[in-house]
DNA sequence: TATTGTTATACTCTATAACTATA
DNA sequence: TATAGTTATAGAGTATAACAATA
């Protein structure tokens, strides 16, 4: 007869291995499906993420501080604001007190554009949610949650 | 005073906004993370996700089949094989039964690949996950194993 | 004629290293 | 000298369209 650890110890096994395989497979395909849908404002998904990082830190921000926000190293950073900059949805402000660096931030048709996307991605989702209960919606979003915060910590520590 | 269905209602619209920003970041967050992580065995994501595919199929499969397991256009596929080829982690087989295909397979360089860091990433997670108690470990399972299904048909209806 | 896979093309993302301008 | 940002470079992924070989 097996002990009751090491039913907990194979148990922790199964589902460690099914997680797994649900947050790999959940990376890639949300990633592609933003893909796709984004496709359909002419953006990337490289392009949007850096657009709702300017929107989180709310006010204009240096571009290496966009950088670190967006996951991107600066270069990066230059080609996509260039992009952006090009179709008004992004500027780039003189910054007075410093004329090396400059004061980024969403032009008011970035922030439209954003506020279309995001309304857009609310409808998908309410669809899901309205069938789940109450209870089991917060549960999920509390797991979710702590579990998005591990994995930034993790990006961090390993810069 | 308000009525417990706008209650709902509120709440409803509150945890879908939640849902809204995880997800968006979380997918983020992990292909950046797995970019981060796979560099290190000189692999790219879209390279992993189509061994991966490969693996999960189980046994060798034509390019058309591997592009749409792995979610890409033939052309894309082509490409990706052609490098991973070159290192001798897949490779093409001649098809007696129809000459313009291929039967695409891991060789067991590849295989051994997949699965370190397929274990790499089991340690990862196991110390995540053996701070859960095992309800709450089995029931966020649930929970994203329904998003992933969902998120999954999403994409098929939309091709 | 239809299907399988590749090639051609054009563009974006990505990181590293070299560089320019400013502090 | 150090820092902010860009440019140069090289390579990978991406989709569309044109193409070759085979069915």
């Amino acid at each position: 007869m097996t002990s009751i650890t090491a039913e907990l110890d194979r148990q922790l096994q199964a589902d460690v291995n099914t997680m797994a395989r649900i947050t790999t497979e959940m990376g890639w395909v949300t990633h592609r499906q933003q893909a796709q849908r984004l496709k359909s404002f002419d953006l990337t998904v490289p392009q949007f993420m850096t657009m709702r990082a300017l929107a989180q830190i709310g006010q204009a921000c240096t571009m290496s501080e966009l950088a670190e926000a967006a996951l991107q190293v600066s270069a990066t950073i230059t080609g996509i604001i260039n992009r952006l900059e090009e179709r008004d949805l992004v500027e780039r402000l003189l910054n007075p007190a410093d004329r090396r660096s400059f004061r980024v931030s969403l032009t008011s048709t970035g922030l439209n554009l954003l506020d279309e996307i995001a309304q857009q991605k609310r409808s998908r989702l309410q669809t899901y949610m309205s069938h789940l209960p109450t209870t089991k919606r917060q549960e999920l979003l509390g797991l979710l949650n702590d579990y998005l915060q591990a994995m930034q910590t993790e990006l961090e520590e390993t810069d």
